[in-house]
DNA sequence: GTTACCCATAGACACGGTCTATATCTCCTG
DNA sequence: CAGGAGATATAGACCGTGTCTATGGGTAAC
């Protein structure tokens, strides 16, 4: 007979010389008694070698059968440990969710999301990549990251695109323009004071400059800053007016250290998605963090 | 869907996440794409997991996947180990033979068997453990030896034994005693001379008392010597008149050192038996063995 | 002697692994 | 842009084989 056994039968065989008796290994695998000889006289036949000595106490290696064994024991450890592994990432026991996203809204929106998923699942190690939305959308192409938290809209005909959350960006200012407070502003006269906006290349940043656009006007920053922190502290400063997103300054605009400037024209929401390849399987760590977010 | 695989999927696994690719991992495993695709399929749902992605160039593991892939991979490359390694067990690539035996058993007749077994398959391990023979039954039953091969008769029910070949003991004489040559000596006529005889309880020294006392007479050593060569040395010093196995003294006889010394009654033939352990299966070495020396 | 436990064997059945045929998708090429 | 090549997925049928029950034989222990 030749090599190249089915597998199966190294667990019969693991089963046997472990227990030392066929019938306890039957019980084991939840088979009968003949089943398990028979699978062994397989093995056997399959070698042209012996295996067990048998007696009236059971079985026992022989010498052949216990370098058989040597191998198997370690094959067969593997796959038990294998399968528990699986196991616990099946239950997010264990595994990774790499998520990229812009910092701020990390910072100021994912954060308590992040924090309930980790209680949840502490087992779960948290990757987080934050860049730009281009950025991201390579991340997710390259596979360095499971999802991506990102200002809409995206068009991309590789990626998965779940609308999630919604944001409304609005124009913040510090007790120095208190005075514009009861005010309602058009686009002309908000320009007559210093304007404070966000310095990379955001989708906010683009969404605003389109929208002045589009009413005639060109609206130029007296104060570009990095990160939303200082958009934030700048306007309490009375350094300027700043365009922010209001749910990031919920806290701000409630103790009154902030007011929003409104506008008689519409600014349009922001709505947050979150991208996943499309027609790709999704970790089931990330599929229960979506899941949690929306 | 539980857990508690066929083994048999994970070799299918294992050369779809090798070879990247479900169509060549079917090749190698010399099944149909479908069937590799349906594998892969049944192992995923078990696990609640995706474990591949499907592209139009083939597949590529998950995170998932990687992880289980890193515990298959080393329980499968095991498993080709152990093929392997039985596949040389039973070529006598490798493996080991552990012989019991008398001493001089093996120096005398046993050697060139040995030789010429080593030669032919030099992987395998020689053990030789020298004992009497109700010691190399033990090392037989303990499993320490594989086979023994002591003198006959042996009447033992846990015991196999095959008659091998057989040898016949003699008196044999030095220069000394020349004047003996050319006479049939009986009994009566041997005992007037200085015997020297083995002083173990060996089996050849029970057969000769024995023998001497069927007659009426009893033998009584002048020297007793604890090996067959001082058996030999002795007699060529012209010591006395040793007992001793013909075919252990070949060489001795054939340059005229020493002569047998011819008696008026046959002195019976002793045989030699190779003992295995009855209703147990032999080791591929030791019947490769047994077959050489019959 | 008898019991109780092992393993081996025989024969029947049913499940599932494998096949063929076909569909669908993507990439690449002319 | 159409079409081919090559990848995986799906559907359904069949055959092989792994498993079962029933039974036999052997050994150790009481």
């Amino acid at each position: 007979m030749s090599m190249g056994n089915n597998y199966e039968l190294y667990k019969v065989f693991y089963w046997a010389a472990k227990t030392g008796s066929l019938s306890q290994a039957a019980k084991v695998l939840y088979l009968t008694q003949p089943s398990v000889s028979h699978a062994i006289k397989q093995l056997e036949e399959s070698f042209g070698l012996s295996l067990f000595y048998r007696n009236a106490k059971g079985v026992e290696l022989t010498q052949e059968g216990a370098v058989l064994y040597s191998y198997i024991e370690q094959s067969q450890i593997l796959i038990t440990l294998a399968e528990e592994k699986m196991a616990a990432l099946k239950n997010l026991d264990s595994g990774e969710l790499r998520i990229g996203g812009s910092d701020s809204l990390f910072k100021h929106y994912l954060l308590p999301y992040l924090e309930q998923f980790h209680e949840a699942h502490p087992g779960v190690k948290l990757h987080l990549n934050h860049g730009t939305t281009p950025e991201i959308m390579a991340f997710l192409k390259e596979g360095r990251i499971d999802l991506g938290v990102v200002r809409m809209p995206i068009v991309d005909s590789q990626l998965e695109v779940k609308e999630s959350f919604q944001l409304q960006d609005c124009f913040v200012a510090g007790a120095r323009y208190a005075d514009l407070k009861d005010e309602m502003l058009s686009l002309e006269r908000l320009l007559q004071h210093p304007i404070i906006l966000f310095s990379r290349n955001s989708r906010a940043r683009m969404t605003i400059t389109e929208l002045f656009q589009s009413y005639g006007y060109s609206i130029k920053p007296e104060i570009e800053v990095g990160s939303v922190d200082l958009l934030i502290e700048f306007a309490r400063r009375g350094l300027g007016i700043s365009y922010v997103t209001r749910e990031f300054v919920s806290k701000e605009l409630e103790d009154g250290s902030l007011f929003e400037v409104r506008l008689d024209v519409p600014l349009p929401p922001s709505h947050v998605g979150i991208l996943t390849m499309r027609n790709m399987p999704v970790s089931s760590a990330a599929s229960a963090f979506i899941r949690l977010v929306r």
